[in-house]
DNA sequence: CGGCCGCA
DNA sequence: TGCGGCCGG
């Protein structure tokens, strides 16, 4: 699930108001939204929302609500999935799949026993989502009939973000992940698609969840750092294209020893890492951080009207959502999609007075 | 996760 | 009018 770099931002992270957010376009990891939703709209007992037929809806609930209530704010979402992913990720995908597979077998057992277990049953339905093609494809499908920018990724969705994002097209990324920084953007957003009030686990404590934003700039300052140096912490402690990292160095290590020698090579020269516990090609991995495969986007990113018709054949008559609700956000998409566009123009304008 | 209703 | 809880699909 990316890269943890959560104990290196702690210092430099800031709290973001939606208000410094307004008019700003925002290039987020659709995969990354996508799998937020279906991993938190669930019932108590971890059943995701299903349509008569018994097809997951979840995603397309939360793209459609949550992307009205972002433009609502004032901000631009583009959207961008993931194409092939490279080969070095498959060990990892194939890991995941084993892991999936086996906490559906748990839940269809617990299940069959008629288990009551909320926790438990709850537990093994989270360990076993899966987003499918078909969910990412209808994701798509609806967000281009809200009329809301699209981009199809040639590869890794969260790379073509951050390529994105360096060409100047958007702000920032949007993303839980902080690959996106390995990967060169400017700034990262993260909980833009998790918002309000988080019940902490096991607690009866809410916690607010703000926008946070960290600068990569700032970051590497700070750190005294290249982004070069920062992969290399990240794939000392392990990355999405070698999972397990060198066993025994965690973040603190990991930054030490850059710190300290510049690079890994130099690093395993000097006898810090022993030769044989780098089990991975490092030139390979930091060369797919430092040159993913991107390419520049084919559309102008712009807001478009939306297609109420289409919204309601998809949303309505095939995955039964209440006509009332659809037709209500369907007005206020127009209403923020309006208000965005304005504030856009007069961010646009604010740099010539 | 968000919408929406009931309740203070 | 703001918050808590339940439902959505």
């Amino acid at each position: 699930m990316g890269v943890d770099l959560s104990e290196l931002v702690e210092d430099i992270k800031r709290e973001l108001s939606f208000g410094e957010l307004k008019g700003k376009k925002i290039s987020i990891d659709a995969y990354n939204a996508l799998y937020q939703f279906l991993a938190a709209i669930r019932q108590p007992d971890g059943t995701p929302l299903m349509d008569s037929q018994g097809r997951v809806t979840s995603h397309l609930n939360g793209i459609f609500y949550r992307t009205i209530s972002i433009l609502e704010e004032g901000v631009i979402p583009v959207y961008v999935f993931d194409g092939k992913p490279p080969e070095q990720k498959s060990e990892e995908l194939e890991r995941r799949r084993k892991i999936k597979e086996e906490a559906e077998k748990k839940l269809d057992q617990l299940k069959k026993e008629g288990s009551t277990e909320a926790r438990e049953l709850k537990k093994y339905s989270q360990m076993s989502i899966r987003l499918t093609n078909e969910m990412a494809g209808e994701s798509k499908k609806l967000l281009e009939l809200m009329g809301i920018p699209t981009i199809q990724a040639p590869s890794e969705g969260e790379a073509e973000a951050a390529y994105v994002n360096s060409l100047g097209l958007t702000w920032a990324t949007g993303s839980q992940d902080y690959d996106s920084l390995l990967f060169g953007a400017t700034r990262l957003v993260r909980n833009l698609t998790i918002t309000g009030k988080r019940k902490l686990p096991k607690k009866d404590v809410y916690v607010e969840i703000r926008p946070e934003l960290i600068e990569l700039s700032d970051l590497l300052k700070k750190l005294g750092i290249t982004r070069e140096q920062l992969i290399d912490i990240a794939i000392l402690i392990g990355t999405d294209y070698d999972p397990d990292g060198v066993k025994g160095i965690g973040i603190k290590t990991a930054y030490r020893i850059i710190k300290k020698y510049g690079k890994i090579e130099n690093a395993v020269e000097k006898g810090e890492i022993p030769k044989q516990k780098i089990t991975f090609n490092v030139e390979e991995i930091r060369s797919l951080f430092l040159n993913p495969k991107v390419e520049k986007p084919n559309t102008d990113l712009e807001l478009k009207d939306c297609d109420e018709k289409g919204i309601e054949e998809l949303l309505i008559k095939q995955h039964d959502f209440s006509e009332e609700r659809v037709k209500n956000a369907i007005e206020r998409l127009k209403k923020a999609k309006r208000e965005a566009k304005g504030a856009e123009r007069q961010k646009g304008l604010d740099q010539w007075f």
